[in-house]
DNA sequence: TTATAACATTGATGCATATCAATGTTTTGT
DNA sequence: ACAAAACATTGATATGCATCAATGTTATAA
């Protein structure tokens, strides 16, 4: 498989964007003409905090780790899955990565020129608007993770995070999950044995299943009332 | 002093915002026409969390702290002065405000209705993009207090908020801070307690001196090595 | 103008959580 | 297929920080 590829199907691509539609056709060319998909393989960085934003970055498949890079340690922000923009904001503000982007497995981007996004944004006001409203739910969603930072414990963080994928990510009571325990531990802005630990206590107490990376939850209620209690 | 006024003046306003000059006249008149300005006492709520967002809201004069609410404890997120929109994103998000903002002074906010403002971008794609930078910049900054309060320690994080104010708030090595010690001590998501511990060693030490509410930072280089080393 | 509450300060104590350590297990690259 | 590295697990230890407590000081309201 060619590490790069020229788009040429924008307009009937599956993995479209919802803020496309509000494009005219000859507009999306300009996207297409600008656009490389970019295959990534597990692993790999897609952008690098402190680096020079030249680039729109759309996942059109695969999933990724958004997470700023610490001395010691890592926090993951959010785990982004398929169809979905990243990063927006840089675009619009400083226009310097505040975080690194890495893939959780193959994936691709399509990478875009910053300023063909820009100028369309500037004719094109209502895909402006749904760019603007993906940045603010990005910022929305942020602010809920820091509450659960500064405000809770390591089982109500964690309780909270497996909630969250359960409900929000996977709809579903089974899940497997593409996250080794460490950024499992540096998305619940926690110690990584500190995070196996507690899961096993979940385990052992018949809340969650474990096999592996796949997860089970068992009491959802119970989960619930120690991400309330913190 | 009355508690409303109609605004009749925005054109000319001394304390309009950048965005409003992409605005033609005439819709900035229907901002004046649906645009309020509240008089706020010290301490009081200018919007309060989990509420709906039916304003957009602009603070021409004074200060506030936006701050999110917690069980035990509050997180402030930051001090905004005069001339700044406050909380835009939650315009074009949730329309829930996940924060509450109180009053720091006396202070001037201006309250428009939220469609208006939202139909006025929808219209006008130079004006919402101002809005969008806005948004834009204002998530780059929660994601650095998001690596203050993951990566750093209470010194290094005092020591942060400190440069912060002198540099780029104030920029001056002296300021009069309108914060008491519990609210600094909210604002670097820490214990009271500890803050005024801190402090007192960074003034014992010579690095800062404290009269009062007022700072003066005497030796940033020491003050930056500690943010720096966490 | 006095009473009451909010604010500020300092020391002592306890606990949540990270870190260290030891060991087994699973990937990964060659 | 094998070695090396990354991952996972569990227990023991150390410590950063919040919490509690006591007391003084400064606003604020009746």
């Amino acid at each position: 498989m060619p590490k790069f590829t020229q788009a040429n199907s924008c307009n009937t691509c599956p993995y479209k964007d919802y803020a496309l539609t509000k494009l005219q056709t000859n507009d999306v060319d300009l996207i297409q003409n600008s656009c490389l998909i970019v295959n990534f393989k597990k692993g790999e960085n897609v952008c690098k905090q402190g680096t020079e934003v030249t680039h729109a970055l759309y996942l059109a498949k695969g999933s990724v780790k958004l997470y700023i890079e610490g001395k010691n340690k890592n926090l993951i922000l959010k785990i982004i899955t398929q169809s979905k923009y990243i990063g927006l904001q840089s675009l619009f503000g400083d226009r310097v990565y505040q975080y690194t982007i890495t893939t959780l497995e193959d994936s691709q981007i399509c990478m875009i020129n910053a300023n063909i996004i820009l100028d369309l944004a500037k004719k094109n006001v209502n895909y402006l608007f749904e760019l603007t409203r993906n940045i603010s739910e990005a910022t929305n969603f942020v602010y809920k993770k820091i509450i659960d930072i500064n405000q809770k414990q390591l089982r109500g963080r964690l309780a909270d995070v497996l909630l969250h994928f359960s409900e929000n990510v996977f709809r579903s009571d089974t899940f497997e999950l593409k996250l080794t325990r460490k950024e499992l531990a540096e998305y619940s802005a926690m110690s990584m044995e500190n995070t196996v630990r507690i899961l096993n206590e979940y385990k052992k107490d018949g809340i969650i299943g474990i096999e592996g990376k796949v997860f089970t939850i068992k009491q959802p209620e119970i989960l619930r009332k120690v991400a309330e209690l913190g």
